[in-house]
DNA sequence: ATGATGATGAAATTCAATTTCATAATATTC
DNA sequence: GAATATTATGAAATTGAATTTCATCATCAT
């Protein structure tokens, strides 16, 4: 964690930058999350550490982890986006529609066929997203309040 | 298009709505578009015909039909949405990142690996969303401006 | 035609995200 | 250790897509 820390910190003054509290408390704090954050989650979350930080800083350090490559933005149609740490392996996503709950998975087998599908088309990928939508374990009872149709 | 027109007006009417002028430019122009148009598209294109539409009502229209299933929401994070028409086939796609093209494609191994995902995890299913994103074949030079690692 | 209800669209509102800008913090130079 | 230069901060303002409001219009049933 140091160590990460240290490492980011020396990457920005490489980069033309400089050390700052108020952005050494949005990392540390979102390295420590367990969870995919929001930015208002997140905000909250550091503000019981450092109270003073604003929003905006957090935005700014996360758009900056996201360019250093630390951190992947994530978009589950909520209407704010999320964000998790980019240190661990490459994963997707199943989310509960219901509860919100998020599962990872991993499956080298979908990624073999994505490389062979852009492969046929020409195509040089450099990131792809893919999002399972439904109802996870505990939300899914018989039948879901499914399609309800109606013109309104 | 006449007879799927008239369906959706039976549905429509069967749900307790109405007809109305407006709304039926923008049904007639949405399918008759053959790219994936955001709401400012479709509204200048149904501006054409029927100039006095407004944005709103391509708004309303547009979830009108996604409720009713005939439509799909599509969000390639460019900030403003996309939608498709919902009678071809399911399939998923690829975005450049440079030029904006979108290639459809369709492959029933990955579909099937993704039940096989969600049947381990005990999670039941009710849509997916799987995009790659990269450069075309056009856009593809050797090197493309990848990675710029700068702290702003 | 009349009345009831749905649909419209301009304007107002919402809300995440970005920009602005005066001030504060940090690095560099002497 | 100042003085200076440059970056970072955060409150407030702004943006822009999407939604809501509401007075008015259109459509349907009687
Ligand atoms: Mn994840
Ligand atoms: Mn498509
Ligand atoms: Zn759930
Ligand atoms: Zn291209």
């Amino acid at each position: 964690m140091r160590q990460l820390l240290e490492r980011i910190d020396r990457e920005i003054l490489t980069g033309g930058g400089k050390r700052s509290r108020s952005r050494a408390a949005v990392i540390e704090r979102f390295f420590l999350e367990r969870h995919h954050v929001t930015i208002e989650e997140l905000t909250r979350s550091v503000r019981e550490s450092a109270p003073r930080v604003g929003a905006v800083t957090v935005y700014r350090t996360l758009k900056l982890l996201e360019r250093l490559g630390y951190a992947k933005e994530l978009d589950f149609g909520e209407g704010a986006k999320r964000y998790e740490s980019n240190l661990a392996s490459h994963h997707d996503h199943l989310v509960c529609r219901k509860c919100g709950t998020v599962i990872e998975f991993e499956n080298r087998d979908i990624e073999k066929l994505q490389e062979r599908v852009t492969r046929r088309h020409g195509f040089q990928p450099t990131s792809h997203r893919l999002e399972i939508y439904g109802f996870c374990r505990k939300c899914a009872p018989g039948k879901a309040a499914e399609e309800v149709r109606c013109p309104r």
